[in-house]
DNA sequence: ATATGTGAATAGGTTCACAGCC
DNA sequence: GGCTGTGAACCTATTCACATAT
């Protein structure tokens, strides 16, 4: 398959066709008109938008039960991220699952943040601790942030926060299967 | 504290005042104009709204690393949601955490789902087998599924779907923190 | 004096309709 | 003929400004 046409994308992207097309023409015009895209260069040039066509390092805060589960997640390779490194406040507690990452003592967080040169983290802390390992990372190089925990993370505003809080998810869920 | 203003709501919601007002008019009103909102009551009204003014029970499917993580997970209960049930392909599969819900074999859910009458799953399966699962969640009573399978699930239009991808959310990071 | 609730204004996002190009 | 790219139309969401209530 060498070309794919928008509404063949919009399909599985679960959008529509209008949609898909005026979102890739803001970076470009990255099809031809009769033809459809080609797959090859569409995929190239995506990676480069997103900034995934170099391996992107990621390190990953707080070794707890999520954070064990995404560094066992192996569906970041293929979009291009590798996990480098963790680190946890206690590094030795006994984790069954065996994991390739090394996990560091939180002390050494800051040293070897810059050292690698990581600009993003993966927040997986208890809430209580949260803002200030955020500060920790941004102090450190780190410009984006994906939290886990179910609080607002207050960073300068060149640091750019995800949040994924899967009890609001639960919630939206439950509002609209209401009866 | 008795009650909260629009203001201090919004602050740690991280939105503006007239956002969270707004919001909160689109069921009725809330608060009380000179004082701001009752806490207790707003409490209530929005749990009401929510639907988890009662826990509500929700199912799990696919308890491998991300799945086992959340039924480890303690941050639902305090929202209003328990996970009352696990299924899995290999239910006697070794999972080193001790977790307190059952896992089922798959083949007990279509009878078990029906028979909880629960309204919610949280989908945790390989992407391979993802439509399939969900085909047979809505068949047994399913109205909303939390899905974190990276593809675009197929349902009915009355079921509600929420997806979680994690990818997704760091491929977006890496774009805005580019240089 | 203080803080909500809301119409009006503004901004942002989606869809339509079709011109333009292969 | 087929499919993209895009201005215009439309729709939805956010913010403003202030009337209203305590």
């Amino acid at each position: 398959m060498q070309t794919v046409s928008s509404e063949a994308l919009a399909k599985v992207a679960g959008v529509k066709p209008t949609q898909l097309r005026k979102d890739l023409a803001y970076f470009g015009t990255f099809g031809t008109r009769g033809l459809g895209y080609h797959v090859a260069e569409l995929s190239r040039r995506i990676a480069d938008e997103l900034g995934t066509s170099r391996l992107q390092p990621v390190v990953l805060v707080g070794v707890g039960n999520l954070g064990l589960a995404l560094l066992s997640y192996r569906g970041f390779e293929k979009e291009g991220f590798e996990i480098v490194a963790a680190f946890d406040v206690d590094p030795a507690r006994p984790r069954d699952k065996a994991i390739t990452q090394p996990i560091f003592d939180m002390k050494e967080l800051p040293a070897r943040v810059r050292k690698l040169g990581v600009r993003m983290a993966v927040l997986t802390v208890p809430a209580e601790v949260a803002q200030e390992v955020a500060n920790t990372l941004v102090e450190n190089g780190i410009a984006g942030i994906l939290n886990f925990s179910p609080i607002v993370l207050s960073v300068p505003e060149e640091v750019m926060v995800n949040n994924v809080n899967l009890a609001i998810e639960l919630e939206n869920l439950s509002y609209f299967i209401q009866v």
